[in-house]
DNA sequence: TCTTTACCTCAACCAAAATTCAGGTTCTAC
DNA sequence: GTAGAACCTGAATTTTGGTTGAGGTAAAGA
């Protein structure tokens, strides 16, 4: 009898994305971009190491943190003592984005406490309203407002 | 002398543009989903009410909590009493956008909880982990895991 | 009037993060 | 030994939120 999954050395791509709930073709693709790695088979298939599906679970973690696969692939890259990441790397990597995700929910609380200010006076004026006049240029995605205004309205109210 | 920007009864799309922080192609984008709506001049040009500019900033605002435009649009066009917008009305998506950034603000303080928790650990174990372990679906961009872990491993320090 | 700036439309393109599809190979099980 | 499941590659497509460019019209100022 063969051997229970979880107790494999190696795991093929199917059991992979069962595993880690991650869809067989983003294990493809993540593996394109250079985020995991596999060795080939004789028959060209995949396979790859347990360690692997710890990886998966840390990219889908900073993913959900924010973190673009861009950055989460360069941080990987940058591990320290060639290419084995120790424990002690998966505790760096976690902190530095456990960090990012504070600043991410400060912007937020910022942005939720001036609704809460806003409405009550639901002015939303462009000059007066810290809603509408963003703090922040978080540019979550796209290139945000410029915020460039020229010619201040007289008042709160005119709006 | 003509009146100033600031006091025109309608505004071209580049006054929108400079006043509003967005660009004008951003603003056409807008109106061709639907999110703003312009009259036109006999030459064919735009112009915009002076309560767009509103408008523009609820967009704006609500992008900022993280509201697709298409969410943005359809609670725009859900607007009670006949399309146009109370004060009333502003309040009523503020409070409920308000809500939805709770939310979320909720659920990264959790996941933040979460990597406290874990860095002593460093485990990321699939099936132990708490981070690993996406509570939420936040689904925050394409379909996020599945979440269909069939085989349990043993314990935590197999991973 | 003439020049410059602003505006118009439509189409193409960008980036991220994948998914889907076509056409073909390899394993596994009966 | 053959069916069917799982796998392979590469290209095309998707979604969101726009930007860029080409080719042309309108309006404003000297």
């Amino acid at each position: 009898m063969e051997a229970p999954a979880w107790n494999k050395a190696e795991l093929t791509v199917g059991e992979m994305a069962r595993r880690s709930g991650v869809a067989v073709s983003a294990l493809h693709f993540y593996e394109r971009q250079g985020l995991i790695e596999s060795r080939r088979t004789s028959g060209n298939q995949r396979r790859y190491k347990r360690a692997m599906l710890r990886r998966v679970a840390l990219i889908r973690v900073a993913q959900r943190v924010g973190i673009p696969l861009s950055e989460i692939a360069s941080a990987m890259d940058n591990l320290p003592n060639g290419r084995t990441p120790t424990r002690e790397d998966w505790e760096q990597l976690s902190m530095r984005w456990r960090d990012e995700l504070d600043e991410r929910i400060k912007r937020l609380q910022q942005l939720r406490d001036d609704f809460t200010d806003c409405i009550g006076c639901g002015c939303l004026s462009l000059t007066c309203c810290a809603l509408a006049n963003t703090h922040d240029q978080l540019g979550e995605h796209g290139p945000g407002p410029r915020v460039l205004l020229e010619d201040a309205e007289p008042s709160c109210a005119d709006t």
